[in-house]
DNA sequence: TTTT
DNA sequence: TTTT
């Protein structure tokens, strides 16, 4: 009923850009966010490493502008994903479905626009047309788009968020 | 370095109370979140399910207070814990380790208290000691704290989130 | 950069709805939100005061169901802004502009549609038109539209927060 | 009943610190975070100025490490204060009451301790004391206590916070 | 494995 | 009265 979540963090590597069949963006990455305590009498400082993903617009810029170490805002809500592995058990992945995105260190620019706002809105640019039509079909949820296997990827469009 | 979370939404099931061996209260319930749209054509709604985690104090009060079905609002951090299964696989649990619930339905009261607060905080009742010393030991972060097997739990203290 | 406020509490009066000079819908309330301690050794918790704008059709859905007294949740960003008033002095007002409000209290249904969905977005029902061709033109930000004078609202849509 | 803020935003100017007459430490500063979006046909950019309240430990770690113009991220609860000014009119002043910051910039240090974390936390040192005996005395929320008039300030301790 |  |  209501859902927020705001984090910030460092990219734990370059985020992956990939389409779904119908031609949508989706980009995925990992923020590494440190715990706000030390535990168990270690001194190393322990962190979450927590998945995001960004859909349409907002995924091409995270794309172009965010890279492994930058320090980054997220804003968006907890989506809690299923689907059943090679062995027919059922596995849960839970990521942050992202709205917001900022980028907090200026970086010499990405690899497109030049001069990009450090700023970065799911709905900037959204109604901006890219073909949601739905085909791929298939069963919904069934496997998870995220596990890279070489093939083209298989993102029914029924997953997007919006 | 910044995590924040913040739910409302309704109790799947009556919660769980357990204690570590050093005596530490921890509560497990899940919160079904409805999703802010509908998706696939269909017309019913989809939600989140998504695990909270309460510890001390806030435990018990949620144990006495909350029940299935109850809208709850929910204000914590993301956490990621890792454990190696029985097959030897390392499996990720992403849960919601709760320092505020607030419950938005009166109820008739829990089963101790009568004339409870709707509130809880993981700062009220702080500091009153509880007996963390730390035994138990065990390798840390190693198996899944609330895979219920029948025999008694074996939460190391080291899980204390603060 | 980023601008988040999540609220519970509770409508000390009415919501009052309004239009802008180009028919744009706005309903301001205020939501009393308990603090959370006592405070000066007195056993009476205080509140803090919140001032909430609503705009287009999350204005119209709040003014249809939400009531004095009822239990409100409310996403948004703070906004800040400022008028010289009749003594030529400049006055800060702060509000919460909500983009997500959710009715936590059900309540025997509004005053227009029967069995409506607990559930105001502000991206619902976002781009059905709604006619803001700016005119009525003035002066931004020069006095309070919600100084209640019992003369017609000027609220220029330049006003508008998105 | 729930009442959470999140910001990041840059100083306005240095940060103000003082004590209260027991000698309890409050810093204040102004956040300038940008809007999200441009308005009025203008290309330039506006911001909301929002101030922010720290008490104790945390009073003193912004003071030593905020500058002005420096990125910071600041997660706390909406304040809403009142006084009567010097016309006997009553004054709202709306605040941010911070538990947690971030400085999101290095800076080369502080003026007192070397190494700091860029980390900081209400809790951290909370309970280390500090005096809090109620003295000074006077009509509480009465007058301002960040009117700068040169005498030194009276912030009652029934101003604090927690 | 899920709530209204 | 405002920051980059």
């Amino acid at each position: 009923m209501l859902n927020r979540v705001i984090l910030i963090g460092r990219l734990t590597r370059d985020p992956e850009l990939r389409y779904t069949p119908a031609g949508v963006a989706v980009t995925q990455f990992t923020l590494a966010v440190d715990r706000p305590f030390t535990s168990g009498g270690s001194k190393e400082r322990e962190a979450d490493f927590i998945n995001i993903v960004t859909w349409r617009q907002l995924a091409e810029t995270c794309a172009n502008y965010l890279r492994k170490g930058r320090l980054t805002a997220v804003e968006g809500r907890i989506q809690v994903r299923n689907y059943d592995n090679n062995e027919g058990k059922r596995v849960y992945v839970t990521e942050i479905i992202a709205d917001n995105v900022r980028f907090l260190e200026s970086s010499g620019g990405g690899n497109r626009e030049e001069g990009g706002s450090s700023n970065a809105n799911a709905n900037a640019g959204y109604g901006g047309g890219s073909g949601s039509s739905n085909r791929g079909g298939g069963s919904r949820e069934q496997q998870d788009p995220f596990i890279d296997d070489g093939k083209p990827i298989d993102i029914s469009d029924d997953d997007l968020p919006f």
